[in-house]
DNA sequence: TAAATAATTGAAACCGATTTCATATATTTG
DNA sequence: CAAATATATGAAATCGGTTTCAATTATTTA
């Protein structure tokens, strides 16, 4: 537990002021190439280390990045956040991160916390419950830049990057009626939520513009879990007459549906095709394999961060409301086809 | 942008030291009790906040705790960072995660990265190629606790936190053989790492104790990825005889090596039984479901981090070469059972 | 009631880097 | 060669809490 070496015992050391020592150790200008040198050589040999602490003291930033999101364990959010972590690390932030586990309480806290640690750019994915945006107000009104991302909400002083949920959603109806569906299911999770709500609505559009009726009671609204899927299985299973198509919000509880419907004699996609959302690994292991909307999530978290970036080092200067938008597309896979020819069939765009 | 409120504005205002506000927002014995109140009303009506760095930089210790783990993108790792998250939170620490991406070089960078940070105790799960604990002697040498799990490594001043995997790779394994089994495949990862060794082991004891050969060629050494196990698939349906077993050492690749052999024509679990580990959702999905070892990964997570808040609160004194243990059991699903009968057997015991 | 002890409070140093402003030396220009 | 400019360095203030040590006031004990 040797003592910790500051600059003033490197000045001390070459016979310099420690402002010299902190200018060359920051590659300043002013500097004389040779003094940086024998510097640089010397903070190396007395095994220096920065003090953050200090330097986040007097520089009033923290270099650091927070994050809320709703869970860490799901896949969707792991990947988005392996794409934070690398980008953040290239560019030497970091990241501390914390979960709200779906309620509006946690997520408050954890943003206070974020507050209290004076992170310099906060990243946002809104939990189920949270209805509104008071508590990143603090962020606002001091100039943090606050980046929401998948789950987001208006804010005219906020980035928000998502993929075109309602498209996503009408490209994956429109599916479902080409290949012959005429009563389609809806499961989605909470409509305070962007994403649902903006599914919905793919949805719906899709319905009306092949002149299919839209009935309310064909939207299950769920928590989206394993669990959530197995019960939204015996609610459509009560159904009379059973529904021919069934699109779920994510691939998990497609899945855990899919296995309750198919435990109760259904065949899938004979009597009912199914599409997902997300492309999870376990879409690609239920059977039959699931149609589902690839989410470039490690994307979304790259361009997060990129573009919190840019924020935080800007010129001040906000592009107020702005929203970017990811790709996304229709991985097609047994669940939903019913014809072999339909797939040469062009998708209906919005 | 309003000005930041200090501990010197509060004291102006209510005409008091700052050293007695300090002592009063640390809720120190030999203030009064009435000042405090003042002075906690006065800060929350002036909207006070902390300055961490401040208090860092005086205090030397940063309430940050450090975590590198091998990737983010993993069910098993984003399950043990949702249980450690979960504890930080709720004690005030800050979590800084990032990804070794399994090189021994990002995982140093890493390391260094933290120690720069000066994170007040380090959680670590080790990168498949990590030959050393060198990264980790700076941290050691300054007294700032080092905790691995999962994957860990002998190191006289780190504690381990592990399940028993020689235990469970045995367990699997004689329950393949009380299925019938007499030519188990054991795919696994770099047996640099104690969890592919320690399984390997006790794949090799069980085969031992039932008087069953052991050949190095019925063990595949891979990435454990989803594109490995279809490779491992591959390589056994060249073998000849085709084993009647395999014994995977994550679901993930267990599940598509099931995929695959599937696919060829193979009969899971007539013509070969499979088992995998860690008890991932997709060992649920896949037909048939997966007989594999619950691994306890948000459990290990939070024990994780208790014992790294011990070790960083305690009296100095290290618990030198502890290992902690936690629980796992073998779940048995369909892909494994062979006769309906020997579930009721009793599961021999190491 | 005087002396001893306990309860509160404050002045000032400190943590370690950054930054402003001033100064000394070196170089260039007229 | 004098004046102007460029280059290189340093003194000291600063960021905002924490902590040591001293001082003051209140309370208890003899």
């Amino acid at each position: 537990m040797e003592k910790e070496i500051t600059i003033y015992d490197i000045a001390r050391e070459l016979d310099l002021s420690p402002t010299t020592v902190s200018r060359a150790l920051n590659d300043h200008p002013a500097v004389n190439h040779k003094t940086k040198q024998r510097i640089s050589e010397a903070a190396t040999q007395m095994g220096y280390r920065s003090n953050m602490f200090a330097s986040n003291l007097r520089k009033q930033r923290t270099n650091t990045i927070g994050l809320i999101v709703p869970r860490l364990d799901s896949p969707f959010h792991s990947s988005v956040i392996a794409g934070m972590e690398k980008v953040a690390n290239e560019e030497g932030y970091n990241l501390i991160i914390s979960q709200s586990l779906e309620t509006m309480q946690k997520e408050k806290a954890n943003a206070n916390a974020m507050f209290n640690s004076r992170v310099d750019g906060l990243l946002v994915s809104l939990s189920f419950e949270t209805e509104n945006l008071d508590h990143f107000e603090s962020f606002i009104s001091k100039g943090i830049p606050v980046i929401f991302y998948d789950r987001v909400a208006d804010h005219k002083d906020c980035t928000s990057i998502v993929i075109d949920n309602l498209q996503a959603a009408y490209k994956a109806t429109s599916h479902l009626i080409e290949q012959g569906c005429t009563n389609i299911v809806h499961i989605t999770g909470n409509l305070k939520r962007n994403v649902y709500a903006d599914r919905l609505k793919g949805y719906k559009y899709a319905l009306v513009d092949h002149d299919l009726p839209f009935t309310d009671s064909n939207v299950i609204i769920s928590q989206m879990t394993e669990e959530a899927g197995k019960e939204a299985a015996q609610q459509i299973l009560r159904m009379d007459p059973l529904p021919d198509g069934i699109f779920v919000s994510n691939d998990l509880c497609a899945v855990s549906c899919i296995k309750a419907l198919k435990k109760a004699g259904v065949s899938i996609p004979k009597d009912i095709a199914v599409i997902g959302f997300n492309n999870d690994a376990i879409s690609r292991v239920i059977e039959p394999n699931l149609t589902t909307v690839n989410y470039p999530s490690q994307e979304m978290g790259e361009v997060a961060l990129k573009v919190l970036l840019v924020q935080m080092n800007g010129t001040g200067e906000r592009i107020p409301g702005n929203t970017i938008h990811l790709r996304s597309e229709l991985i097609i896979r047994e669940s939903s086809l019913r014809s072999k020819a339909s797939t040469k069939k062009k998708a209906v765009i919005l």
